[in-house]
This record gives C-alpha cells, sequence and structure tokens, in this order.
RNA sequence: GGGGCUGUAGCUCAGUUGGUUAGAGCUGGGGACUCAUAAUCCCUAGGUCGCGGGUUCAAGUCCUGCCAGCCCUACCA
C-alpha cells in the first residue's frame, strides 16, 4: 500500500551560512525521503528558513539593510549549499510569508478559544539607544552572586545562575548603554491546562524515541509545566499579533507553522489542498530535528497542533550534534566547516555515506574522525562497491550481459534476501545497520570475480561465453548494490543508470538481475579521498575564521573569541588594583571534593604556618595529584565564604571559559610562597 | 544532588525474546593475484564482553551495587 508522507527537517536560521553540522540533519532526512520515493511512497519534503527574531533585526542593521534583504540573500545561500549536496527538497519557504501570517493567526486564534492565552506584565531589561527590549544574551554586566566583572546576562563564569535584571552595573552589548528597567505586558501559553493531554502523547505510539520520552517525563511532565512566553514587544522583526498591538509572536511560535505555510505553498503550486496533507488521518508526519530543539517540538508544538486541530506527528526523529576529530567544531581548528568550503575541496558524497555509516535511531553526537572518513570512503566505497564496477568494465564492454543470469553461487539471490532487513533498516533511521548490511554483501561479492578469474577467460577465444557471464554477475550484483545505496548516494545511481542504460527508480528493481543488454563505456565514478583535500578544506576553514589578524597574530592564530566572549571591563585606578593582594601559593594538598562534580579541595601554603583552604572549580581541567607541589597565584584577602562543602578562603587565578579550559596561572621559576604580586 | 545515555579485540562497531569454542570491518603480520582507483583475494594475530555480587541448568544478554565517560538540570570562590 502507497504510504502518504511529509517529511520536514528543522528550518535553519537565517542568520549564517550552512555548516556540516547542519548537514548531519539535511542529509539524513534526505536519505530517508529518497528512500521512501524509492519504495514508491508518496513523499514530500518540504524545508524553509526560519527568518524571524532579534538576532535577524540586529543583523540587519549593523548591516545597514533591510531585513527582507538580509533574508532573502541568506536563503539563496542556504538552498545553493542544500543543492550542492544533494538535499531535494520539494519545496524551500521562508517563515516570513503571507501563508505564514494567516496560518499564525489560526493558530493563535484557536488557542485563544481554548482559553490557553494568560496575560502578564513582566520586568525586562531595555536598552535606551538600540530602542529595544534586550534578550538575556545580550546583556552583560557584574555577577551579583560572585562579583565578577562582565558576565552574561543569565549566568557567569562561576555558574551562578540569576536573572539579568539582577546584574550590577549591566550594559548592552548592541550600544553599550544601560539598560533600564521597563515593564512590558507579554503573553503566555498556558502549558499546563495541556499537560495530560501532552503526557498521553508522549507515552503513546512510539513517536520518540525512548530516550527522548524517558528526558521529557523526567524534566518536564512529572511537574507543572511553566507558561511559555509567546509575545514579544515591539521592535521585533516577525509578526505582529493581530488582538494585541504593538505585540509580536516570537519567533518560536511562527517557525514550527512555517512547516504548514511551506506546504501551503506547495498545494497551491500543486493543485492540492493542505487538509489532505494536515488534517488527514492517513497523511504520516515526520519532522527531523537536532536534539537542542527537542521540546519545542515534542511540548510546544504537539501542544498547537493539538489545539488548532491538525495532525499529530506520527514520530519526531531526533539526532545528536557533529563532532570533529572527537571535539566540538571549532573555528580556531578549523573544524567549524561551512557547507561551501567543504564543496570547494570534494566530493558531496563522501559526507553522505559517511554520515549514513554512522547514524542510528539514537540520539548520540557523531563524531567525523578525518582519518575514519577517508578510510571509510576509500575501502567501502571505492575499493569493494565500485571497485566490482571498474574491474570489470572494460570486458563488458565487449561481452554485453548475457540472457539468462548465470550461476553465482546464490550470491544475487542472497543479497534480494538481505534487501528487506536493509529497507526496515533505512525505514527506523538506522543507516548504519543498512550500510553495514550492504557492505556485508560488497564483501561477498569482490571474491567471486576474484575465484572466477575473468582476466584469462579474456584471453581465451574459447571462453567468452565465461567471461560474459562473470561480467553479467558482478555488474548485477553492483547495480544492486547502487540500488541499495541509492538514497544515499543518489549521483552514483545516477551515473550507473546512464551506464547500464536503465533508470534506477524503484527498490524493486534490485530483485530482479538486469539481462540481454549492451553495456556502455565504463567511467570511472567515484575518486578516491585525497587527505591533502581534507587538509586544505580545514586551512581554509581556519582562513575564514580570522582573515583580519596582524603577521605576528597570524603566527600564532589566536582568535579573537575569547575577547568577545568576555569583553575588557572598565577602567580602574592603581588604587582599586591595590586592593586585591595577590600571592604566590604552593599547593600543599589537592583532593577531590565527594559530591562535587567541578571543585577540588586545594590546601595552600603561604610559606611557613600560614595556609589556606581554597574549593577551586578546576575538577575538569586538573589531576590532584599533579597540582601538589606547585605554585600558583592566590587572591589572598578574598573574604572567606562558606560553601556547602566547606569553607573557602581565597581564590586560584586562573584563566579560560571553565570546564576543561581552565588554565591555573603559573610563576616564573624563583618566586617564593608569600610573596605579593604588584 | 536529580534525570538520561554509554562502557564488547589497537580503532569503528554487531551481538535478535539469556543457550554450544563472543563476531565483522579497518589497522598489524604473512602470502597470492594483476581485471581494477598502491584497488582485490587467501591466511593470521587479538578480547576474564568496565568491576563486584545475585537470579538461572545456562548471562555480553536479566537484577543489584560500584567505577568511568558523555548529555540535560540544579548547585558550585
Amino acid at each position: 500500500m502507497q504510504r502518504k508522507i511529509l517529511v520536514t527537517s528543522a528550518l535553519p536560521y537565517a542568520n549564517g551560512p550552512i555548516h556540516i553540522g547542519h548537514l548531519v540533519e539535511y542529509i539524513q532526512t534526505d536519505i530517508w525521503v529518497r528512500f521512501q520515493k524509492l519504495r514508491g511512497n508518496k513523499c514530500l519534503y518540504l524545508c524553509a528558513d526560519d527568518t524571524h527574531g532579534t538576532a535577524i533585526m540586529i543583523r540587519a542593521k549593523k548591516e545597514g539593510r533591510s531585513e527582507e534583504d538580509l533574508i532573502a540573500s541568506m536563503s539563496e545561500s542556504h538552498q545553493k549549499d542544500f543543492a550542492g549536496f544533494g538535499i531535494e527538497f520539494d519545496h524551500y519557504g521562508s517563515t516570513n510569508s503571507d501563508e505564514n501570517r494567516k496560518l499564525c493567526g489560526q493558530f493563535w486564534q484557536s488557542l485563544r478559544d481554548a482559553d490557553l492565552i494568560t496575560e502578564r506584565s513582566i520586568e525586562q531589561l531595555y536598552d535606551p539607544e538600540a530602542n529595544t527590549f534586550l534578550a538575556d544574551r545580550f546583556v552583560r554586566g557584574t555577577c551579583p552572586k560572585c562579583g565578577l566583572l562582565d558576565q552574561a546576562g543569565d549566568n557567569c563564569n562561576c555558574g551562578h545562575t540569576y536573572s539579568p535584571t539582577e546584574l550590577i552595573d549591566p550594559k548592552s552589548t548592541l550600544s553599550g548603554a544601560t539598560p533600564v528597567l521597563k515593564n512590558a505586558k507579554h503573553l503566555f501559553v498556558e502549558l499546563e491546562q495541556l499537560r495530560g493531554f501532552l503526557t498521553q502523547w508522549v507515552d503513546s505510539e512510539d513517536s520518540l524515541q525512548t530516550e527522548v520520552a524517558n528526558y521529557l517525563k523526567g524534566h518536564f511532565l512529572g511537574d507543572e509545566l511553566r507558561d511559555w512566553d509567546v509575545s514579544r514587544p515591539s521592535p521585533y522583526f516577525g509578526f505582529e499579533i493581530p488582538d494585541a498591538p504593538g505585540n509580536y509572536w516570537y519567533v518560536w511560535f511562527d517557525a514550527p507553522i512555517g512547516y504548514i505555510a511551506t506546504t501551503e505553498q506547495w498545494c497551491k503550486a500543486n493543485n492540492q489542498t493542505l487538509d489532505d496533507w494536515w488534517k488527514n488521518k492517513d497523511c504520516e508526519i515526520h519532522h527531523f530535528i537536532g536534539k537542542d530543539i527537542t521540546y519545542f517540538h515534542t511540548l510546544f508544538w504537539p501542544g498547537m497542533l493539538k489545539t488548532a486541530g491538525y495532525s499529530l506527528p506520527k514520530k519526531v526523529h531526533i539526532h545528536g550534534f557533529l563532532t570533529v576529530n572527537g571535539e566540538k567544531m571549532s573555528k580556531s581548528k578549523g573544524t567549524f566547516i561551512a557547507a561551501e568550503t567543504y564543496l570547494n575541496q570534494t566530493n558531496p558524497s563522501y559526507l553522505r555515506y559517511f554520515y549514513a555509516s554512522k547514524l542510528s535511531q539514537r540520539v548520540e553526537d557523531i563524531d567525523l574522525g578525518i582519518e575514519e572518513f577517508a578510510r571509510k570512503v576509500n575501502t567501502d566505497l571505492v575499493g569493494k562497491v565500485v571497485n566490482l564496477a571498474s574491474r570489470v568494465g572494460k570486458f563488458a564492454k565487449q561481452t554485453g550481459l548475457a540472457e539468462v543470469y548465470p550461476d553465482d553461487g546464490g550470491l544475487f539471490e542472497n543479497a534480494v534476501a538481505a534487501g528487506d532487513e536493509i529497507a526496515s533498516a533505512y525505514e527506523t533511521c538506522d543507516y548504519a545497520r543498512a550500510i553495514r548490511r550492504i557492505m556485508e554483501l560488497a564483501d561477498a561479492a569482490n571474491p567471486f570475480v576474484e575465484h572466477a578469474k575473468p582476466w584469462e577467460m579474456k584471453k581465451d577465444p574459447d571462453r567468452q561465453d565465461e567471461l560474459r557471464d562473470v561480467c553479467t554477475v558482478a555488474l548485477n550484483l553492483f547495480r544492486q548494490l547502487t540500488i541499495y545505496l541509492s538514497p544515499v548516494l543518489p549521483d552514483l545511481a545516477t551515473q550507473c543508470s546512464e551506464w547500464l542504460d536503465e533508470p534506477i527508480k524503484s527498490w524493486e528493481q534490485s530483485r530482479t538481475p538486469l539481462l540481454g543488454t549492451q553495456v556502455g563505456a565504463f567511467r570511472r565514478m567515484l575518486d578516491r579521498v585525497q587527505i591533502e583535500d581534507l587538509e586544505k578544506m580545514i586551512e581554509d576553514s581556519k582562513a575564514e575564521s580570522d582573515e583580519t589578524t596582524s603577521d605576528v597574530a597570524k603566527q600564532f592564530q589566536d582568535s579573537d573569541q575569547p575577547l568577545k566572549d568576555e569583553p575588557l571591563a572598565d577602567e580602574i585606578g592603581i588604587e582599586d588594583f591595590a586592593k586585591v593582594d595577590l600571592r604566590v601559593a604552593r599547593v600543599i594538598s589537592a583532593e577531590h571534593v565527594p559530591d562535587a562534580n567541578k571543585l577540588l579541595k586545594l590546601e595552600l601554603s603561604l610559606g611557613g604556618d600560614e595556609t589556606r583552604q581554597v574549593f577551586a572549580g578546576i575538577k575538569a581541567a586538573y589531576e590532584p595529584e599533579k597540582l601538589v607541589g606547585r605554585l600558583v597565584v592566590m587572591v589572598a584577602n578574598l573574604k572567606p565564604r562558606k560553601m556547602r562543602f566547606g569553607l573557602s578562603e581565597g581564590m586560584v587565578t586562573a584563566a579560560g571559559p571553565g570546564g576543561e579550559d581552565v588554565f591555573i596561572l603559573g610563576i616564573d621559576e624563583g618566586a617564593k610562597p608569600g610573596q605579593r604580586v604588584h
């Protein structure tokens, strides 16, 4: 039976280019969609740019152009990048569309009618120069709990959390102005009213991976759900709320509705009705998203859909993030690779294959190790799969394919049997499993050619029929593998189609061998990955991230990120500095604190009998044993502070954002404990 | 502290509802072949399945405690 399936990927934000981290999702989705189409299902793949919000507004202002102008050029760049990776949308829209505005209005009215909207005034910081309310991340100031200067609006480096309104001496990062407190009316959705429904939805029917369902139950559904703030006061780039002038829907309200609006645009162009896709029990809706936006899609969104009378997603497929060489993507390491940078150096099929070989149903991060990447592509794709065609290509051009499929020891039939398992792996998004099975088939195919020794047959005029049979087997096994791989490698499928003069259109073709036809001249289908290309790609990415540095700076390639993360503090006089008594101290003991996640307990000596007990948040960065004996610089006149684990009588100075990246200040040789730092 | 997930050969991972000597690919070592993109084929090395208990005739597979790692959340000079 033909299924009717609507598929979406998360809408990329129109605030930056696509990078290889984004592509995990779009490639994952594209593979699934191509698989569904190959199986003969009616499947629609839709996506759009997410265009609203403060960040877009600010960026447009900074670049001196209109928001519309900015999002138009972003959309073009996004679509070009996607096309470069063979990601084939049925339609690519924008959340800034008439259809979306209208649908937002409908959803809004349904929420009103269901009496789910409530109004409350909240106090928020406002930038009087930029004339805008400030989201937490646009405010910095002194931490109200520990006095650290220049901390983010909602938490500081030492881990305190607070409200931006508590910050001491706050500054807007937009204008540098001192924000003022201002009351503003906000509109909220009372999600709590939907808790019963959501609990049931989360639990039922396998719409979510179990770990996700557990997360939601453990984290949100166990308690009363907080109201969801869905409005933002003017100025804001978005849709104004009709019955609350001067207020706009928050970007996360209109973004998912963009899925529907984009469908509507497609429907208009294709003479279909929206309800047939979004209010039809027989239509499955599948969302593919990253783990960071889980709760928007699994709580708010189902709640909105339910209230407005639309179909609920059959499944929300959630994936993890991409790491490169085992670490978070990093601009300074050149592993923050833009789609365009990748395409300039190497082949998109490689990445599609690599991601496919790593993706499972789990919400696990996947790692792109450069060496693993090259090895996998070269050994699996080139060495095993394409080699099968390559090694008999010349012979086959002369012999053509036999009329009757020869005895191949059951290889073809075996691969037909494996087809169901491979299909079900694709269906459940366990691509790693599908690829594993396909490679097992490829592993069995090469020895067949090896043992048949076609190169000997070629020399013997009496054995031309045998040669043709070997070619027939090898090419049919290759064709079968290509069909199985075609959702992942559409380009390879196209090449195979052209070569054998038979379009690959259906999964069913893998069940019957191709016989009795001529074969075109073989052309190389895929080159091996050159490590140098990958290195070049990383070099290029590095270069993009710091094009504006001086010579010495270039030599060291120091990134500007730390300064951006933590801009310079206000000027002070020497008398202010003198208040801080920094001393050289020796670590005389260091130990883990039971129950503390980030802390080490240090005993510091200032010489003689003078010691201080200090708790330092450096557990992730330093082994206690390695600290013992070394000299550090401590703040010695800090007022002792009682912590859960005991009294802390000072502070060890260190640089870095925290976590593993903490670097204790050392001092050159010769310094003695107790000496003051001036 | 609370929640989620993971821990199987050097590396990446398979191991179905518990059932004979724990598997694959890659890497390593040895050999063969030459049709093929230094591709391919054959042979070989290698693991007290994180650790300790328990249930069972039988546990990598179930239960429990601990250890390590990752993520979320709170706390954290």
